[in-house]
DNA sequence: CGCGGTCTGTACGGCAGCGCTCATAGCGGC
DNA sequence: GCCGCTATGAGCGCTGCCGTACAGACCGCG
């Protein structure tokens, strides 16, 4: 989990904030390091805590009456794990899974719940990332069901390359495989694929990227459409 | 699209607003009929109007940069279209087509945005109506991957069932693949398999339902759990 | 240094669904 | 009553992925 690592130490999502209330915002968050594999809820649990991860990242995994199971989504210091909060409703919908252990800023629902109240841009901010997760939920939905495996396994890379902010992490082929929904045979084919293209390198459970660029273009163009909604839609509120 | 039509003129959502702020809220709508096949709004336009469908519903479709097209959601009159502005952003996520006849009412965006300001129990259900979005969004992503054209049509046609208000409507085998994202030849063959077992009849564009339990068990649990998810979220401040 | 556990590479039969194509059957219009 | 259009049924070869199984490679630990 090293790489270069730029040091990003704060959660994009509260740069909308003003210095003096975002000081305040964050005298009432604790920092706490997420443990790779951690369980943070489970579908149905009731929200106790937000998290606005700042160096690790989280999966939303979704699950089916009979057992099956499929990543949804990803969220890193672009976004938050409790949204359903700001809906009024205290439950949460997905699994959420740490994915990339690290750094990340826990704070209780109702401290949580009492500072959008205090900071209506905030909440208006929350808002419109709701608005991205739904737009790139039904966006992964669709490539989940049409695109190869290589070119998922490749935009799922970049997913998370930006999110661990650098450009080497360790990840089975096992918990890849769990990730897109395939078997892990699939998987190692893929990634030996890209491997013989130079595109990464892979290593027991640690992956390299060795070529961004190339790597898009072996990616489904949902990489680039996922973040394009994202900077649409909350960029211009940004620094 | 006859069938027995239960009258069920309303909309479930609005079922919340107290009788008089209920006909305040309807008088700034306009009753309209929306024709089969019409596209309210493409991805990214702008949502000049929302909807509330009361006999009428509508698919929601998401679209990705390569042309795949998938059906990520369908709004009868347990839902309603513009969600968006509750969120705070005008933009559609999706394109909207109609894929029920029928009525439905119809107000203008900011109408709309005042009717929730006046109104926060409004805006409190449909918040929350946005939680069940999404949860089953990704339950639908993970049904997309996972089951079998016959279980997932079955899935389909009872969803469709309980948004027209009967046991019989029209649609094409063209138009299920498109929906579900498949080849029409498959829909041919699931649905010869579910009429062999005398759970549907079917002849040129009009699908009838013969046996609801039936169809349940020929479906995937997806449909159960979803109706659990909106019951859940909205039931209870409903009547 | 050997051993067990973990991770990766590979192989094989099977199948759901694909793309494509053609045949058949209703239906409406003239 | 004929014609053209539309909707459904069916066939064929292909392929991406599945389930499963097994072998090799690498690791840490005693």
């Amino acid at each position: 989990m090293t790489g270069s690592p730029r040091v990003t130490l704060s959660n994009r999502l509260l740069s909308v904030l003003p210095p003096q209330s975002r000081r305040r915002f964050l005298a009432d968050c604790e920092g706490v390091e997420l443990e790779f594999g951690a369980v943070i809820c489970q579908p149905g649990d009731r929200i106790r805590h937000v998290y606005f991860p700042t160096q690790s990242f989280i999966s939303l995994v979704t699950t089916l009456d009979d057992g099956a199971r499929l990543e949804v989504g990803i969220v890193g210091n672009e976004g938050m794990l409790g949204t359903s909060l700001l809906l009024g409703v205290n439950a949460s919908p997905h699994l959420a899974l740490v994915q990339g252990a690290g750094a990340a800023l826990k704070m209780s629902a109702t401290a949580f719940m009492d500072a959008l109240e205090r900071h209506p841009p905030l909440r208006q901010q929350l808002n419109r990332y709701i608005h991205v997760l739904l737009s790139q939920l039904a966006q992964t939905a669709a490539c989940t069901r049409y695109h190869l495996i290589e070119a998922r396994l490749a935009r799922w890379l970049l997913l998370t390359r930006d999110r661990a902010h650098g450009d080497r992490f360790n990840l089975t082929q096992e918990f890849l495989a769990y990730m897109l929904g395939v078997r892990r045979a699939g998987i190692t084919s893929a990634a030996s694929e890209l491997h013989e293209r130079g595109l990464i390198s892979y290593v027991r459970g640690e992956i390299t990227i060795l070529d961004g660029e190339g790597l898009q273009r072996a990616s489904c163009r949902c990489y680039q459409q996922g973040n394009r909604t994202y900077e649409q839609t909350l960029g211009k509120h940004m620094r």
